[in-house]
DNA sequence: GCACCAACCAAACGATCGTTTGTTTGGTAG
DNA sequence: CTACCAAACAAACGATCGTTTGGTTGGTGC
């Protein structure tokens, strides 16, 4: 169990410095999970990667799957925070769905390990914690569904489908060294998915695209 | 290392019998894998599950790795196939990538756990295993880049990977006892990927779909 | 300078892992 | 009947797993 600062205060509580370590480890964790998955990495190995004995990891964590849980947790966060934010926004419905998937792809470029292991593992994890996740994950894909709906009404289930493949998939392929930057790759989706395959000729079509409405 | 049949015929040779019992294995090892992972399943949950113990595994292969790679192979196979046996066919860009589409959905839909594992377990082989089914994979895109390429030739890469992402996720969502058959999921995807879902308000826009050129 | 405590080390725990070894069984061929 | 062999059993192997326990350390507040 984890417990508050024990002082009245200051600058650097043992708290603040303990969370500090704890991102740390939680880094290291992500990285190794998303590269050989959550079952394939030993607590001897994260360990390892955070410099220091197995059995002080539990000075941190209560288990192996609270680390994994607090890596999908923040993931799922990330993504569900930036859809909830544009549900205040007003826009057009296009608009929206631009930036939905320019919202989506930004997660995956800036915390792709985490990005990783939420869409990745966790299946492993187990009980409420499962649930809770799961229960995440499908306020994100209704969330889609809404701005989808106004976008392709009259086939919006499987738009929904097309449109959320599109933008998980990205987590596969996706590099952070290559030619592409994350918003360009966001709005040529958007373009292809909003004017099809056929009509991609002429290059760059819709693109007046003002952040501020 | 298994032996060839050492009698000179006979209508139930022990090879035939004892391939019957392999394929057994594997199917409920792809069921088992699908499910919780392959490093979550351990020899003994597929012994219990083959209603075997787990030793007598070994007188079917040589090991565990061994047991996923015949599952990957053999799906990576199924999706080669149909792509190779698309390049001989004659038909416009559009219906080789109607028909591509349909192929892979095949796939997903006749296979679905194979078509899993291969998706989402292949990372956990090793060695040459591994580079042997990284470069089918390799293949099986550029396969699908070779389609993509004269559908929208001014975008192709990201075209292809938009199209991939949206075949491949479908392994996910895919329910074999949901409302959609596999044809109608591929058909529907080609005219969204093609049309975009802007278009999609007319309903069915170019199924003219004849599979016979 | 004394009490306190988070963070860590050192060492081990029982459980489970993939795999091996020696033996038994059931069916088939000659 | 006998020799043979794939297929399975029964039992154990060493390795590694996640985790626990008891002790050590270094900094901080009073």
């Amino acid at each position: 169990m984890r417990r508050e600062t024990t002082t009245a205060g200051g600058v650097k509580t043992p708290t603040a410095v303990g969370a500090a370590r704890k991102d740390q480890i939680l880094q290291i964790a992500a990285e190794l999970f998303s590269r050989r998955g959550y079952h394939a990495t030993s607590m001897r190995d994260l360990a390892e990667g955070a410099g220091l004995l197995p059995g002080s990891l539990y000075a941190h964590f209560t288990g192996k799957e609270e680390i994994l849980y607090q890596i999908v947790l923040d993931a799922a966060r990330q993504f569900l925070g930036g859809m909830e934010a544009l549900r205040a926004q007003r826009a057009s419905p296009e608009e929206k769905f631009r930036r939905a998937m320019r919202a989506h792809v930004a997660v995956v470029a800036h915390d792709l390990e985490g990005a990783r292991v939420f869409l990745h593992e966790w299946k492993a994890l187990g009980g409420s914690r499962l649930t809770e996740i799961r229960d995440l994950r499908r306020r994100y894909e209704e969330l889609w569904d809404e701005i989808i709906r106004h976008v392709a009404p009259s086939d919006s289930k499987l738009a929904r489908l097309l449109a959320l493949s599109a933008a998980n998939w990205t987590y596969v392929w996706y590099d952070p060294n290559g030619p592409l930057g994350p918003e360009e790759i966001a709005d040529r989706f958007s373009d292809l998915l909003l004017d099809g395959l056929r009509t991609s000729v002429k290059g760059k079509v819709s693109v007046e695209r003002r952040v501020r409405s």
